[in-house]
DNA sequence: ATGGTCGCGTGGCGA
């Protein structure tokens, strides 16, 4: 007995502003589990009905007023929520379900990692700070026990950690995102859990690989000046079931866009 | 060219 499962991740800066958009991604693609973030909505007003008519009744939503905000949306059964919380703050950036697959429970981790200011330099930015502070946190936790099961990590991390994952390594060296301490910390949260970048996979490493594009670039897709700052990994239990994987660029050009286009991950056992 | 554009929610913050 075969099951396929597809996974998608997609930071759309606003669920209720986005919703025209995110019906027809759900119609288009049919992800089996949805992974949102940026959904900038108190859970009291998280659309759960529009989901729910479009065959997705599973709604796990970890959200606050005005920013942040993560939600894992399925058409299977969701069990064992877990909304953890990073440097002892109030903020909406981790949920975590159980996915049936196959014969057994599939750990999903929903992540919004803070974009972390503009200074790449804590002394003088908090905000930067924090952003390293939360992936310590990461570090620490997603290894061991989290990796030794199946188990898929997604969302923007805000890091894009190799050379061709941004538009120009040099332009962008002291640029937040791309700074040594960022990639160099993202990568030890990533092999010290023994994570596998599932993109890249399928990406050869001397390839561009983009999944975010600025608002404020006249022509984003002529100009292409991409990052990649969303992200798959898988632990290695799961990795021979990684069959597939897509950047849904054209979704950055819809109507009333986001600034992230989705990413969609195939499993088969 | 150190600008530019978004979303939240109504003045400025965060991205």
């Amino acid at each position: 007995m075969t099951d396929r499962l597809t996974i998608a991740t997609w930071n759309i800066n606003s669920v209720r502003l986005r919703l025209p958009i995110v019906e027809k991604f759900i119609l288009e693609q049919a992800p089996d589990v949805l992974c949102l973030q940026e959904t900038k909505c108190p859970d009291a007003n998280f659309p759960e009905a529009a989901f729910r008519k479009l065959g997705y009744p599973h709604i796990a939503i970890n959200g606050q007023k005005g920013y942040h905000g993560v939600a894992t949306i399925s058409r299977r059964p969701l069990a064992n929520i877990e909304k953890r919380g990073f440097c002892d703050k109030g903020d909406a950036r981790h949920i975590a379900v159980d996915v049936a697959f196959s014969d057994s429970p599939l750990r999903v981790h929903n992540f919004y990692v803070p974009a972390g200011g503009d200074e790449p330099d804590a002394a003088i930015n908090p905000k930067f700070g924090h952003k390293l502070d939360f992936m310590a946190e990461m570090k620490a936790w997603l290894n061991g026990a989290e990796t030794e099961r199946p188990a898929v990590l997604v969302g923007d991390l805000n890091v894009a950690p190799y050379e061709h994952d941004v538009w120009s390594h040099k332009a962008l060296l002291k640029i937040v995102s791309h700074t040594p301490v960022e990639t160099e910390l993202l990568e030890a949260i990533r092999s010290h859990g023994g994570w596998i970048d599932a993109m890249r996979r399928f990406v050869p490493m001397e390839e561009k690989l983009y999944t975010w594009w600025s608002y404020r670039a006249r022509d984003w897709a002529a100009a292409d000046k991409g990052r990649r700052l969303d992200h798959v990994w898988v632990s290695p239990p799961l990795a021979d079931r990684l069959k597939a994987m897509r950047v849904l660029r054209a979704a950055r050009g819809w109507d009333k866009p986001s600034d992230h286009a989705p990413v969609i991950a195939v499993f088969e056992e």
